[in-house]
DNA sequence: CAGGGAGGTTAGCGGTCGTTAACCTGAAGG
DNA sequence: CCTTCAGGTTAACGACCGCTAACCTCCCTG
């Protein structure tokens, strides 16, 4: 068969398998030992691509942080003029795919943080507050009652709700994926509508 | 018997620190040493009171899991010949209190589930499972038109959006306890309804 | 008032982990 | 054909961690 479009890197694979081991065990609960074996490599081979354990994890977690952002401002410009409510539900759209197709960095990015450096989490912090303040102007525009702080804490539980995909069973016991997506689409429209209904 | 408001023992000291930090940096990330500093005795003299560290997470999270499995019980009965809607309700109040009252507990239930052993792991399993099967039949008698397994994955979402109290920022800069249970409430019952409604 | 248990202490052992050092190898390039 | 180098290998080091051993010291009680 051809070349695929692109061939993994050796890199990318490292932080694939990296990204579901720490996922599974937590970072401190893996080896670099189990994530050279992951990808047939063994322990000190993975120096030649990264610096360190904690630089996969630093750099797994801009990734997921830096994705969402560029994603959210793409989808934000591509609706330009249009209606505030079509861009919230493209919004939603684009976690919901990211939280279904991407469980395991989905996991890392609310549960690893502290473990980075100082550095690396003062960037992290950064592009994750502005995905929620980001998340938070389109609330407000949708219901304009909502106060910012309520609108805040709406934004943060929907984020709860939509990244639940991890306990919603291995995929397959699941009705379908359009079936889920769908679910977690309305339940999320569902809670903002009922937190901007005073 | 034991007197109800005892002075807090030193076992429940420690179990009360050792989540704390178990939330914060892991279990893994946690030494003894630092668990037994934070209760002012140090180290070894930790085995004094539990066989070892993985003892506390498996009293810690059998805890959580039975709490919430019995105050859950303990609504549906004193609801028995109500309605549905206000079970609901009743059920849902209470997760809330427990998310907002024991952060740490919240946290690590779903996170260092994994870090147990297997005859541990069972146990909480099984009690969570009961949790969530006692809800979803809750759900279904107020939503009759929504099929189990979607029934099923609308409760974990919902669990997802309440346990994200930890994201919500440190008590303080919320709204105040009652205004952010009370949104918590209404978006968990628009979650619900969403679901719930073709 | 002996003594024994509850609840501490410090020293240290054995194992694991992240990382480095030193070495190997196959393929590309002049 | 020789060199270079990317990308591996194994050995080993130092730090840390969970846990045990050995010991101490109150306080309660018969």
């Amino acid at each position: 068969m051809a070349t695929r479009t692109d061939a993994p890197t050796r890199r990318e694979q490292i932080l694939r398998e990296a990204a579901r081991l720490f996922a599974e065990r937590g970072f401190h609960g893996v080896g670099v030992d189990e994530i050279g074996a992951a990808v047939g490599i063994s322990g000190p081979g993975l120096y030649r691509h990264f610096a360190g354990k904690d630089a996969m994890l630093a750099e797994l977690l801009v990734g997921i942080s830096g994705q969402l952002l560029t994603g959210a401002k793409r989808r934000v410009r591509e609706a330009d003029g249009g209606s505030a409510d079509v861009l919230l539900d493209s919004l939603i759209e684009g976690h919901i795919d990211f939280a279904l197709d991407d469980r395991p960095l989905i996991t890392l990015h609310d549960r690893e943080l502290d473990r980075l450096r100082d550095t690396d989490r003062k960037l992290v912090r950064q592009l994750q507050r502005q995905y929620v303040e980001l998340w938070v102007s389109v609330v407000r525009e949708v219901y304009p009652t909502l106060p910012e702080p309520a609108a805040r804490s709406a934004v943060h539980s929907v984020f709860g709700l939509l990244n639940s995909t991890p306990h919603l069973g291995r995929p397959g016991s699941l009705p379908g994926r359009g079936a889920t997506a769908e679910l977690l689409h309305r339940m999320a429209r569902g809670a903002f509508a009922a937190a901007g209904t005073d």
